[in-house]
DNA sequence: AATACATGTAATAAATTTATTACACATGAT
DNA sequence: ATCATGTGTAATAAATTTATTACATGTATT
């Protein structure tokens, strides 16, 4: 996900949408550090497993976050989020191109 | 609005939450080209006035677009809607410096 | 005076997003 | 067996955003 790769109308707009909340721009703020688990995610955003849930899916729809499952030391099964490396220069250019692009639909298939 | 300028926390929300939806990208693409009054614009893109106010409204408080009141050739008042020009390199690191100044508020005083 | 544009906003409805509650299952330690 | 920890999700409620409807005002033209 880098500049190279120049993103359509809705994949733009999936970006902003999930930018666009403040506790999904502290999940990122503390993933950047390092990747950590649901549950120790949940603590450390002192918020509900499930909601958090739902911020992470719109995350990563927008391909900002990445998850992989592991088995711990001791069995337990544990989902890893980590962040994905994104960095967009955004302009009215920008913009203006990715609109030609957006298909106006209604909210379901997210 | 360019990136010496480093937004803090809520004002970097507040860009990101104008421009977390198809319409507005979509008067951002028409007004990049030339400033439009209100009534025209609302005909380009489609839209009531009235819901047009209300993402112009957002823009605006994002710092996207400007406005200013003019008196036409034959009296009438034109409101017209100009573009802000901006350049924001979106990453990580930016993110995570702008969410330390997050204030978590209830949606009124918008 | 009626028509055609323009601005502006209040009240309401509809849709979506955000948040909570209540569950389910599994493993390891006590 | 019970507790503590992990995952996962369905149902619901609350809040916010989006959209519509119905008005108000004003000027210039027909």
């Amino acid at each position: 996900m880098d500049k190279k790769h120049h993103l359509n109308g809705d994949q733009l707009l999936a970006f902003f949408e999930a930018l666009a909340n403040p506790h999904r721009l502290k999940i990122i703020s503390i993933l950047d550090q390092e990747r950590k688990y649901v549950s120790q995610l949940a603590r450390e955003a002192e918020m509900s497993r499930p909601l958090l849930y739902m911020h992470l899916q719109k995350l990563e729809k927008a391909g900002i976050v990445t998850n992989e499952m592991e088995l711990s030391h001791d069995g337990k099964a544990m989902k890893y989020y980590e962040l994905a490396s994104f960095d967009f220069r955004i302009t009215p250019e920008l913009i203006k191109e990715a609109a030609k692009t957006i298909t106006f639909k209604k909210k379901e298939g997210k």
